[in-house]
RNA sequence: UGAGUAUCCUAGACAAUCGCUCCCGGCCAAGUACGGCGCAGGGGGAGGAACUUCCGGACUCCACAGGGCAGUGCGCCGUUCGAAAGGACGGAAGGACGGGGCCAUAUCCCCGUUCGAUGGAAAGUGCAACAGAAAGCAAACCGCCCGCAAGGGUAAGGGUGAAAGGGUGCGGUAAGAGCGCACCGCAUGUACGGCAACGUACAUGGCACGGUAAACCCCGCAUGGAGCAAGGCCAAGCCGGUCCACAGGAGCCCGCCUUCGUGACCAAGUAGGCCGCUUAGAGAAAUGAUUGUUACAACGCAAGUUGACAGAAUCCGGGGUAUUGGAUACUUUAUAA
RNA sequence: UCCGGGAUGGUGUAAUGGUAACACGAAUGUCUCUGGAACAUUAAUUCUAGGUUCGAAUCCUAGUCCCGGAA
C-alpha cells in the first residue's frame, strides 16, 4: 500500500514543535532552500514536516504557491525517509522553485546531505556510485 | 490608428489520476468514551477587487447619577437611495483655461470647457520672509504744490512686492484727492423671481469692508473608549487553601498536639483545548500537482512558447488603488484621403 | 487579523509656512618627495501625486514603501 498522502499527523503544528526543531536540531542550506532537521522524542512515530515562509518572499499567492509546491515534494519523497525525524524547511527565494521537479530535486539533496533515506535507498545509491 | 474618461459584462472550458480541508449519514465497534497516515459513499471549497485599512455599521467587553466644558470630526442649495458612511440627479456662487465684446483700460461683460472640503474675515487674536518710504485705527522715499526757510499740503506719477486702502473718464484744484459728477464695482434698504442656495431691478450711501480660518478661533451639527489577538467556557502541572481522611515518618510537655508525607476536595487561573465562526470556514492555516483534449489572444517562418492584478480568517455597506478581454457613449493627438 | 508610528545627500540626524543645516563618509583639487591631517569645491525630485497658500520638507487628501505592538 503506497502512502502517499499528507495526513494531519504528519506535519508540525505547535509553537513548541517549532521552537524545538529550530533550536535544537541540524540546520543545512542547498538550492536556495534551509532545513532543519531534529529526531522525534518517539522514534517510531512518522516523518513530520512543515513549510516556514517569510513575508520577504513575495505576496501572499507567491508565498501560498511556494508552501504548496514545497508540500507536494515532500508529499512524493515521504516514504523514502527514515522514522521518527522532525523537518522544518524555510524557501530563501521563490523564483528557485517554480516547478514540482526544481523543488523536489533541492529537497533530494538535503535528505542526502542529512543523511535520512531509508537504507535501501542509500544501499542503491553507494551501489551506482561504485 | 494611438491615448484617455464614464458605465456595464468577463476573469477560459472539459476529462482522468494523485492529494488536502469541512459537512452528512454508515462501517471497523464492543456497555460508554477516547481514537484513527482508518474504510467506502455523497456533497461544499477564493475575488472583483478577497488587496488597502481610508470611512461607516453589526457584535463584544469596559466606563457611565444629572448637566456643562474641553477634545475630535464634518460644513453651498434642493430632490432622492441608504441604518450610517457615502452615492445619484439637478441647481447656485466661485476658480482655471480658451474664445469673443466694450475706441481703449479695469478687480468689466458674454459664451464654452473644466475643477472643486464651497459656513463665518462686519466678535477677537495672530501671520505675511526678501524687497519696498509704507504690509493695515495707514503712511510722505523720489516726485508735485505752497513757502526765503523751518515746515506744511498731496495717494495723480515712479519704483518694490504675491498683495499698496475701488476702476475708467470728465470736472475741479496751488498741486491733488469720491472733493463733485457719469458708467462699472462695493455696501445698505425695498420690491420682484426662486422651495432654497441665490439672482434681477430701483433707491440711497460715498468707499467704510485688503489677504489668510486645509492659522488659532467663532457659528451650526454630530460625537464615551477599545477592538474577534474583542469576549466567554473547560482546564493538566506548579503555587495556595481545607473544622476532610490515614493511624504512614519525625518531635516532645504524650495530646481531639505540632510538623512532614500521601490521597481527596476547593478557589483562581497558566500551558492547552473549545465557543465566538458563518451554505468556503481553517487554526503554522485547505482550495494544490501531473497529464490529455480544446477555445481565445500575443509572439514566432514553423515546431512551439506564454496567459493580467492578485489568495478568504468575525460579518456587512461604501471610498481608493492594481489589472485581462470585450461592449456602448464621449473627448483628444498624429497620419492619410 | 486588528492597531500605532515613520520616510530629508551614501549613512546618522536638524530645520516657527519664507535661502534645505550639521557630523561622518565619497569624489575632485590645493598642500607634500609620498601618504595622513588640514583647506576648498561638488553631489538632494525633502517617498509619490494632487490641493490650500503669494510661497509647502512643514498644513490637508489620496497612494507607495518600511518599522513596531497586541495570543
Amino acid at each position: 500500500m503506497l502512502q502517499n498522502g499528507l495526513p494531519r499527523t504528519c506535519r508540525l503544528h505547535t509553537q513548541k514543535d517549532f521552537e524545538r526543531v529550530i533550536k535544537g536540531g541540524r540546520k543545512l542550506q542547498a538550492k536556495g532552500l534551509v532545513m532543519w532537521v531534529c529526531s522525534n522524542p518517539s522514534p517510531l512515530s512518522n516523518v513530520r514536516f512543515a513549510v516556514v515562509v517569510s513575508r520577504k518572499l513575495g505576496p501572499a499567492v507567491v508565498r501560498n504557491r511556494t508552501k504548496r509546491l514545497l508540500r507536494e515534494a515532500f508529499r512524493r519523497s515521504r516514504t523514502e525517509l527514515k522514522q521518527g525525524v522532525d523537518i522544518i524547511v524555510r524557501p530563501q527565494s521563490s523564483e528557485k522553485l517554480l516547478h514540482v521537479q526544481a523543488a523536489q530535486e533541492a529537497l533530494m539533496t538535503l535528505y542526502g546531505k542529512a543523511g535520512l533515506m531509508c537504507p535501501s535507498v542509500v544501499h542503491k545509491e553507494e551501489g551506482t556510485e561504485e
